[in-house]
RNA sequence: GCUGGGGUGGCCGAACGGUUCAGGCGGCGGCCUGCAGAGCCGCUGUAUGUGGGUUCAAUUCCCAUCCCCAGCUCCA
């Protein structure tokens, strides 16, 4: 059975085929993925590529690779400094709060830190010495306005990732020719002069008093942690066209050498069959769901379930139908620390091989989760059959137990399932009480106590075995 | 207009030339249980937008057609 790395593959946008994953250095993954521009909370449509990213780090790392992920954080642009102004708060202090916000949301979603998070507006010196050797190598000019552009004719494979032709955009009937001073509809800018709409933010450098412009961040930010050329760079499909189209034409008209191997773009979250985005009004932050009693977890689960590239339509039932499938899979490791059967022998080792190699096959295949959460789906249902008939002895049911945590290494959703846990003084009392009543054929006594259990957030079972109590988790939310 | 992605059972979603078209959720019934929960089993009537074609065989390939969604200068 194959669980060593070497046959992933990944659909990379830049061919639009389906590659074989080799990494420019053996065992080792190189990753930049696009992050949230902070001028607000991320919403959950956002939270779908960070998700995404995440279970490519998680697979990568399953596979044995040592990932490097580089998460931008965009903090200074249009949207952050107007947000700002509008605020009258200068815009650090306005960003900073959504940074933190942010670190809270992907905590709370059980989102794998990255190694570097840098900043844009931390970066401005890497980006201005970006922006010269571009303009030396005659890539870049100066606009009559003062801001630096991008001349896309002098990049020959302008429009290779989005398979856009040049010439067709300049026709395009939505170029924006007045938004700014180019000498080209167009090229875009890397620079931008400081005007009275930037007020206080601007950076006073050599090639003047200004910002810079969105794509050059990434860029020259990638190529610090990552170096000129990377393994993997992934965000949404919307990014794909300009901003990724411009940050390979800057990255390899500077460097003269490929910016990246494996482009992953994932797909738009609908909301009733509509893109979700700010500009529409009718999207939700993982702050609103919260609020209205969802577990973070079962977000993730939800958002995960389905391929990346593929649009997904968000709804509450879809929230409620991954909360219950995390609990299945949660009761399951639950069974499994209880277990102490007679011993399933050859049936439970084939079991085991056989969902290892499914899982595995199916997300080194453009990290198809639908089919590994089948596979794995179906070995709960016939390991669950197992410990239904006591077939499964305490040794096997803890291999099964550190394959299931190994797995949800990968998901993130079921997290830690203790066995030992500490019951009140009180709950024991009441359990004891519980019991005797039982004994005594009281119903009523044992319903009302099981119920006063059930306030505490004890969840009380009676099994062949005996009686089974849990502590429930999340009841805060 | 140009460039892409889709249309699969009650809902969500795999498979993409061939054993019964996975799996999850929901519903119904059964087993187990004092009841409940968990779990297991069965069912959920001919599920692949429509019309043609290729083929021994099509959800899968081809053609046509309808519908939905997205990108086309700063929206993940």
């Amino acid at each position: 059975m194959k669980t060593s790395a070497g046959d992933i593959q990944f659909f990379n946008t830049l061919t639009r085929e389906k590659e074989k994953f080799v990494p420019l250095e053996k065992g080792k993954a190189k990753m930049y993925t696009c992050g949230p521009t902070v001028y607000d909370f991320a919403h959950i449509g956002n939270f779908r590529a960070f998700l995404f990213e995440d279970l490519l780090r998680r697979w990568l790392e399953y596979r044995g690779f040592k990932v490097t992920q580089v998460m931008n954080l965009t903090d200074v642009d249009d949207r952050t400094i107007d947000a700002a102004r509008k605020l009258g708060i200068p815009l650090e202090q306005h960003t900073a709060q959504f940074i933190q916000a942010f670190f809270e949301d992907i905590n709370a979603l059980n989102i794998e830190k990255a190694e570097h998070y840098p900043r844009a507006t931390e970066h401005v010196p890497e980006m201005v010495a970006l922006i010269k050797k571009l303009v030396e190598k005659g890539y870049a000019y100066r606009g009559e306005d003062g801001s630096i552009y991008y001349d896309i004719s002098k990049f020959k494979d302008y429009g290779k990732l989005s398979k856009f032709k040049v010439t067709e955009l300049k026709a395009g009937a939505r170029v924006k020719v007045d938004e700014y001073e180019k000498a080209e509809a167009r090229d875009f800018a890397l620079w931008k002069a400081w005007d009275e709409g930037d007020g206080e933010v601007f950076w006073e450098t050599d090639i003047g008093k200004g910002r810079p412009g969105w794509h050059i961040e990434c860029s020259a930010m990638s190529m610090k942690y990552l170096g000129e050329t990377l393994d993997v760079h992934t965000g949404g499909v919307d990014n794909m066209f300009p901003h990724h189209e411009n940050e390979i034409a800057q990255s390899e008209a500077a460097t003269g050498k490929k910016f990246v191997n494996y482009w992953l773009h994932n797909e738009h979250l609908l909301v009733e069959g509509k893109r979700m985005g700010k500009r529409f009004g009718n999207y939700y932050t993982l702050r609103d769901l919260i609020k209205l009693g969802y577990d973070p977890k079962a977000v993730r689960y939800l958002l995960l379930s389905t391929h990346y590239s593929q649009q997904f339509n968000f709804t509450f039932e879809g929230l409620e139908a991954a909360k219950n499938a995390i609990e299945r899979l949660t009761n399951f490791m639950y069974r499994l620390l209880e277990a102490d059967g007679k011993g399933g022998g050859e049936k439970i080792a084939a079991l085991m091989n056989r969902v290892e190699k499914e899982f595995g096959e199916a997300m080194d295949d453009d990290l198809n989760i639908s089919l590994a959460l089948a596979s794995l789906f179906e070995f709960v249902r016939e390991v669950n059959s197992l410990l239904g008939n006591n077939m499964l002895s305490k040794e096997e049911a803890r291999g099964v137990h550190s394959l299931m945590v190994g797995f949800d290494r990968v998901l993130g959703v079921v997290g830690e399932v203790q066995g030992e846990e500490k019951l009140p003084k009180e709950a024991e009392e009441l359990i004891h009480r519980r019991e005797e009543a039982r004994r005594a054929k009281d119903w009523k006594t044992a319903d009302q106590i099981r119920q006063q259990l059930a306030v505490m957030g004890i969840i009380i079972e009676d099994t062949p075995q005996g009686l089974k109590w849990r502590i429930e988790k999340g009841q805060n939310v």
